[in-house]
RNA sequence: UCCGGGUUGGGGUAGUGGUUAUCCUUCAGCCUUGUGGAGGCUGAGACGCGGGUUCGAUUCUCGCACCCGGACCCA
């Protein structure tokens, strides 16, 4: 027996089936917003976050040196991949430019509840539009996956923030702020208390008073006091944009799930204006369902032409965690169509009733394992089959077939030419 | 990397420093190559790995692995 490797799950039928209905209820909704699917390779070169984040991060990757000698790792995230895809088609995609794909991350991380090693994420994105109406898109494609998989607004919220308005905050006190570090604060705030939340502030450069008063604004949330407060056109505008956005996600029927939560500062680096996380309302899953915003330079950064991107991806992990405890997780139980039974030596009747039956679309299953009557009713019933047909020698003897609903084990004859007939989705109902 | 809890057939469990490790379930076969969900019979299947203490360790002890939480981190 070999061990399953740290971090990696397998996914058995009855678990893929249900992951098989999520993803396809997330993709479809992008899919309808016009957002377009791609794949991208599993290894990248190791440089794309190294350059960027430097050397240490190797430690998070698996990051391994490949036979010809290039430095490559299994790829954590998406948005570098598809940086590099746009800037090297940058002038034959029309813009803006909406993909999606659903694809396993993998990352050294310590495994913990909704994290694992290799963890699968639907990333959606627009490149090329820096209108607030493309920030709601996303949010509208993100509320609306989340409503197609049955969860509704007491499951979920989106908090709503901006990068530049806790920034531009900051910057208005003349002590000499640490910003990071501030921010940092800010994001750890809901597990601290007040003094410790305030003395990490006054680490970062602020003094008790700022700090409080800091503080308050910022958990106060009132935008138009920010905006006031700071009086800057950097805080106004950022003020003014994250409006924008919410107007425009009002629009799409978005609105209602967002929260303006200045307090959600956390994340990427790249990260430039609106930013947001969706949590579980109840507070049963600790961290974030998925995180999201805008990263307006990173084409740039890229080598590419300045092209404004925004997006979110959603983690399954944490996803299906959500969607369990609300009750919403696709069924996890396997469904068969129709089991042929087949006794005797039957078998070109009864595979072309099979081939026929498959023909129309169903998911046909027949002996393949020689087994007894009995043992095949058994396993048609171990996979839930709907309706048995059963081809038996003594059907056939009479030209006939035997059509048996599983569920009641009623069960009549039919002529075996008017099987299937030109009937879709014959059952027991259609012989009575 | 750190903290806490855990690991006995596939799943769930009982138990013990000493003979054949308990029970339920599951799986396979048969009773039954013409009727499933019931029943009977037969069979398969476990003390996570390694070291130490001991005449003897599944049991005590140490280390490791893995699992479940959590901290840190979360590009």
């Amino acid at each position: 027996m070999y061990d399953r490797i740290k971090g990696f799950r397998d996914f058995y039928p009855e678990e893929m089936a249900a992951r098989r209905e999520a993803i396809d209820t997330l993709e479809d909704a992008a899919r309808r917003y016009g957002f377009r699917e791609i794949d991208t390779p599993a290894l990248e070169r190791a440089e794309m976050w190294t350059d960027k984040s430097g050397d240490d991060i190797v430690e998070e990757l698996y990051a391994f040196e490949d036979q010809g000698g290039r430095h490559v790792t299994l790829t954590p995230e998406l948005t570098p991949t598809v940086a590099r895809m746009v800037v090297a088609k940058q002038q034959e995609l029309s813009k803006p430019i909406k993909w999606f794909s659903t694809r396993p991350f993998w990352r050294y991380e310590q495994v913990q509840q909704g994290r694992q090693r290799e963890f699968y994420q639907t990333n959606v994105d627009i490149f090329g539009s820096s209108e607030p109406s493309a920030d709601a898109e996303i949010l509208a494609w993100a509320a609306d996956a989340l409503t197609s998989l049955g969860l509704t607004g007491e499951h979920f919220e989106f908090r709503i923030s901006h990068r530049d308005i806790l920034g531009g905050v900051l910057e208005t006190y003349d002590t000499d702020v640490d910003t990071d570090d501030a921010i940092r604060a800010v994001d750890k705030s809901d597990k601290l208390s007040m003094a410790e939340y305030h003395d990490l502030l006054v680490e970062a450069g602020l003094d008790y008073d700022q700090a409080e008063e800091f503080a308050d604004l910022v958990a106060g949330g009132d935008l138009e006091e920010i905006k006031t407060f700071a009086g800057t056109e950097r805080v106004t505008d950022a003020v003014e944009n994250l409006q924008h956005v919410l107007a425009a996600a009002e629009d799409f029927g978005a609105r209602e799930y967002c929260t303006v939560s200045l307090e959600t500062a956390r994340g990427l680096d790249y990260y430039t204006g609106v930013v947001f996380e969706c949590f579980d309302s109840t507070g049963e899953v600790s961290r974030s369902i998925f995180g999201g915003g805008r990263y307006d330079d990173l084409i740039e950064s890229f080598g590419g032409q300045p092209t404004p991107a925004v997006g979110v991806a959603p983690g399954h992990a944490t996803l299906s965690l959500l969607c369990q405890r609300a009750g919403v997780w696709p069924e996890e139980e396997l469904t068969t169509d129709y089991y042929v039974l087949r006794i005797g030596e039957t078998r070109s009747e009864a595979a072309r009733v099979t081939q026929a039956l498959r023909e129309r679309g169903h998911i046909v299953e027949t002996d393949v394992a020689g087994r007894s009557f009995g043992a095949q009713l058994d396993y048609a019933d171990s996979i839930n089959a709907e309706t048995v047909v059963i081809v038996g020698e003594q059907d056939l003897a009479n030209d006939e077939l035997t059509i048996k609903d599983m569920e009641s084990g009623d069960q009549t004859q039919v002529p075996v030419e008017d099987f299937p007939g030109d009937r879709d989705r014959p059952t027991f109902d259609d012989f009575v």
